[in-house]
DNA sequence: CCAATTACAGACACATTGTTCAATTGTGTT
DNA sequence: AACACAATTGAACAATGTGTCTGTAATTGG
């Protein structure tokens, strides 16, 4: 294995590269997938000479990981300010939901590559588990006999797969009214 | 692309080869993932030569389509001999269910490379899509206005990560506790 | 301007995949 | 038991992809 320099490159040339093997990244990954791609590809597609690329990835993965924590931190923090907005005296839970598929409704493109049936298993290993913070964090405490962790987890695969139904809907249903179908869905979990 | 005979082998000698490479991929992913496994490890643990590997499946990928298949056709088999012996005036749907957690919990090793982290997404997918479809199946006929796919997948991705999360519990609650967890939580479906 | 870094194309060894083929062995059938 | 046929085998093959290494050219920061 060769040395990688990890670090914020210094240098214009290899942030150039970075950010171009990135864009690559993005855009095969939502026509094609995950699997298909070679590093061929993305460096064709970066125009990026191959061997360019080892000097900055170890491979695919690696670049993807780089990539993976922008876009989550990106995510986050737009769900955040969106969950903020909400009116205080809204008090249900599991507000961030509305919030969450508002995102991807502008965000329609992307999230099909995120989550959608041709994404990669990191990608959507991700971002299951970020929905699971967000759930285990709102959910109120449990009162039942069911574990917290279980139902924390139930629901998030719930909210995961009906949101990678939705946005491969040719024509879906509006956001308000997909919100109101996964809390009519899931209210057994309240 | 090669002809494949996809259909029920007569000779024995089939026969064996299916199974052999059946039991090889089951006990190769339990030990390695999904990913690493190529086809000479398979033939190597089946104790098949690598071209006659070809003659039955095109590749990696229709070799677990085929055993996910079986699955999915004893499921059926189950859920169905269970439906005949419960009383007329229990219509209960997802009869499978119990079935599946059953399965999963005698073969807990294979279930946790199958769904669990370590995973690819390959198997994933076509794990959740065997189970979109068993649901599909089983599910009663759609009288409110929620569109009955998204109550399909939205049913799917909560048995699919309940389940994950079951497989890795260290001190697990049992396959009936489960169904039941389950179930409750999923009334709202019905 | 200069030294250091980075990019590049090309070539290399290596592994994996999927196909083909002739020879051999096992099977179902009569 | 003998037959025709189907399955298996190992070897060889092209094609593709990966990761490494080279010498050289181009850009960069200082």
């Amino acid at each position: 294995m060769r040395k990688i320099n990890a670090a914020v490159p210094t240098d214009r040339r290899a942030e150039r590269t970075r950010t171009a093997l990135r864009e690559a990244l993005k855009d095969l990954v939502t026509e094609r997938g995950w699997d298909s791609i070679g590093i061929q590809d993305l460096c064709e597609r970066a125009n990026i000479g191959r061997s360019t690329f080892y000097l900055h990835y170890p491979n695919k993965d690696a670049l993807l990981q780089g990539g993976l924590d922008d876009l989550q931190a990106e995510l986050r923090r737009q769900a955040h300010s969106r969950l903020v907005k909400t009116s205080a005296h809204e008090k249900a839970a599991l507000q961030f939901v509305y919030g969450l598929i508002a995102h991807a409704h502008e965000q329609r493109k992307l999230f099909r590559s995120l989550i959608g049936r041709r994404s990669g298993y990191v990608v959507q290993q991700r971002f299951r588990e970020m929905v699971i913070r967000l759930i285990a964090d709102e959910l109120p405490v449990a009162t039942e006999k069911i574990s917290r962790d279980a139902t924390v987890r139930w629901l998030a695969g719930a909210l995961v797969e009906l949101l990678s139904w939705w946005v491969e809907q040719k024509t879906p249903v509006s956001p308000e009214e997909l919100t109101a179908i996964f809390k009519e869905l899931s209210q057994s979990a309240r």
